[in-house]
RNA sequence: GCUCCGGUGGUGUAGCCCGGCCAAUCAUACCGGCCUUUCGAGCCGGUGACCCGGGUUCAAAUCCCGGCCGGAGCACCA
């Protein structure tokens, strides 16, 4: 009742009298009331699972948004957030979901030929399939067009400063000599340029600011330079390359975009750009920046970063599974659904996040645990024998809890377990081979147990099961694991499962890659 | 240095714009218990936070001011 907030005063005054009265009657008297009042509460409204905070302004049907990355290597956990968060977006609000590949830097971001078609398996794979596909290296006539519009209304210039002398200029607010050349004159350089008569670093083509502006950031910023160098797509067609900017801003309005979401790091971005929108007479869109992400298990999710590690040789290639890339997340076996709820469970707060993988493990497994079939796998395999025990059993373990369902191995005397299992034994102890029988360690050096029954219940309490295989019926086993590799025999009934995520028990779920002799899988998560 | 932006449990996040349903959401982590069989899965429960100081107000996580801490940009990179 908002109406009674500025009669605050009274109302509390009537509260204390009621709360007086109410005191001052007897305990029956008190518990009626409350029960006779508390039933008229309606409950509390449940919190609906809002995923992402709304956009401002957004109207249903008339969102269109974009991911632009530069395609200068595979997807990582960090451009999947641009995918995800974007697509999110455009999914709430029945959008129109745009990839744009901002390609246009031949040198220092160079991009990468093959990461393009890498985007877009990526996107899909991620359930964000964009509804367009833009490459700006395809364009760029465009964006000459919309340069020389600049040029024309005196708004762009050509200068010819070095990097250096145009800083000094910038630092100190002082507009340079080249900024006051009439339209004529930058015309006729600016053609010159296009046909290929200046050298690199001789002249580039400034967007007039405002060379007070109380961010240096923003005064006269470089809307396109030369740079004569092969593009991976589109070869050696164009040599003057608009820089991200202006590209971007160019784009953004053909394009229709309403909503940006994107890093903090282009925030400037948008008050240099602003300029064209101004003297084009464009709207801006919508904009909202975040934070970094870092993974504490992985770091920070640079690209380029990753590149110089693979070409030296540290990783096996963009699809390693020690590696944050969006491929080696699927040959994990990874679901895009989990992806998207952890990316989404960040938000779209300013402030830089650490968060830790297991947040994605979690995610990952709520949706296979009750779908993955269990299987043994025994690491570092110690041989033992179960002297007592003159017959083979067939022993029947589930597959998975909740589906129910079967799996058979033979249990005889002759059995593998993992090393750090049978190092912790001393002789005289009791250990449970999972689903199959007890036995006791009676000379560890030659890894002889002896039988002590079937029967569960002797050594149910505390820490004693352990998996286990039969020597006979197993298969090799090698996991790529993200801290070390595993080495191994697992059950041949996991063959069955053949390119699915398993769960090896007391291990960890994998993903069972292929079968050469050797069973090949990669370590999902625990 | 100049400019801009943030600070909610161990971690991430919701709430902040429009002050009261907030003794603060959800998740993860951690701890404990449960399960005729995963010490590594599952199920149940528990611990745990509004950066600090002032101000405005009947009422502040929410508004204002100051401080502290953190981040980003200042490229002919994206």
């Amino acid at each position: 009742m908002p109406e009674l907030r500025s009669k605050a005063k009274e109302i509390l005054e009537l509260v204390r009298e009621c709360v007086k009265e109410f005191e001052s009657l007897s305990e029956e008297k008190r518990r009626e009331l409350i029960e006779r009042y508390t039933a008229e509460l309606k409950p509390k409204e449940e919190r609906k699972e809002k995923i992402l905070p709304p956009l401002e302004r957004a109207e249903k049907g008339k969102v269109v948004m974009r991911f632009a990355p530069n395609p200068n290597g595979p997807p990582t956990l960090g451009s999947a957030r641009g995918i995800v968060v974007n697509d999110e977006y455009c999914k709430i609000y029945e959008g129109k979901f745009i990839l744009r590949f901002d390609d246009t830097d031949p040198r220092t971001k160079r991009p990468m030929i093959e990461a393009y078609e890498w985007y877009l398996e990526d996107c899909e794979w991620l359930d964000a399939k964009p509804d367009e596909v833009v490459y700006a290296s395809k364009r760029i006539p465009i964006y000459y067009e919309y340069c020389e519009k600049l040029l024309e209304m005196e708004k762009a210039y050509p200068c010819f400063c070095s990097k250096e002398e145009f800083k000094k200029y910038r630092d100190s607010g002082v507009e340079c000599p080249h900024r006051n050349t009439s339209a004529e004159d930058s015309l006729e350089i600016w053609e010159k340029m296009l046909n290929g008569e200046f050298d690199e670093g001789e002249v580039v083509i400034r967007i007039k600011t405002d060379m007070k502006h109380k961010d240096p950031a923003i005064r006269d910023w470089v809307a396109f330079r030369i740079i004569y160098e092969d593009h991976p797509l589109v070869g050696d067609e164009f040599f003057v390359w608009p820089t991200l900017d202006f590209e971007s801003a160019i784009e953004d309005h053909l394009l229709g975009i309403t909503h940006i979401i994107r890093g903090k790091d282009l925030r400037d971005s948008e008050l240099r750009q602003r300029y064209i929108y101004e003297y084009f007479g464009w709207d801006y869109p919508i904009t909202k920046h975040w934070g970094k992400v870092s993974i504490h298990e992985f770091g920070k999710l640079s690209t380029s970063e990753l590149r110089k590690e693979i070409e030296a040789g540290k990783y096996q290639g963009w699809d390693d599974p020690r590696l944050p890339t969006i491929r080696a997340l699927r040959r994990r076996g990874f679901k895009p659904e989990a992806i998207r709820k952890f990316i989404l469970s960040l938000g779209v707060g300013e402030n830089d996040v650490a968060v830790s993988v297991k947040n994605l493990y979690a995610e990952n497994r709520k949706l296979i645990d009750p779908i993955a079939n269990r299987y043994f796998f025994v690491w570092d395999p110690v041989e033992i024998k179960i002297e007592g025990l003159d017959r083979v059993v067939d022993v029947k373990i589930p597959l998975n809890p909740k589906k129910g369902g079967y799996r058979v191995l033979k249990g005889s005397n002759e059995v593998y377990i993992c090393r750090e299992d049978f190092d912790r034994l001393k002789e005289g102890d009791v250990i449970r081979l999972k689903d199959f029988c007890n036995v006791r360690l009676i000379d560890k050096d030659k890894a002889i147990f002896e039988f002590e029954g079937f029967e569960l219940r002797d050594v149910k309490k505390g820490k004693n099961i352990i998996h286990w295989l039969p020597k006979q019926d197993v298969v090799e086993c090698y996991v790529y694991g993200v801290e070390r590799d595993y080495k191994g025999f697992a059950e041949k009934n996991a063959l069955n499962d053949m390119g699915k995520v398993v769960q090896f028990e007391r291990f960890a779920f994998c993903k069972l890659e292929k079968f050469d002799e050797v069973l090949r899988a990669v370590y999902t998560h625990p």
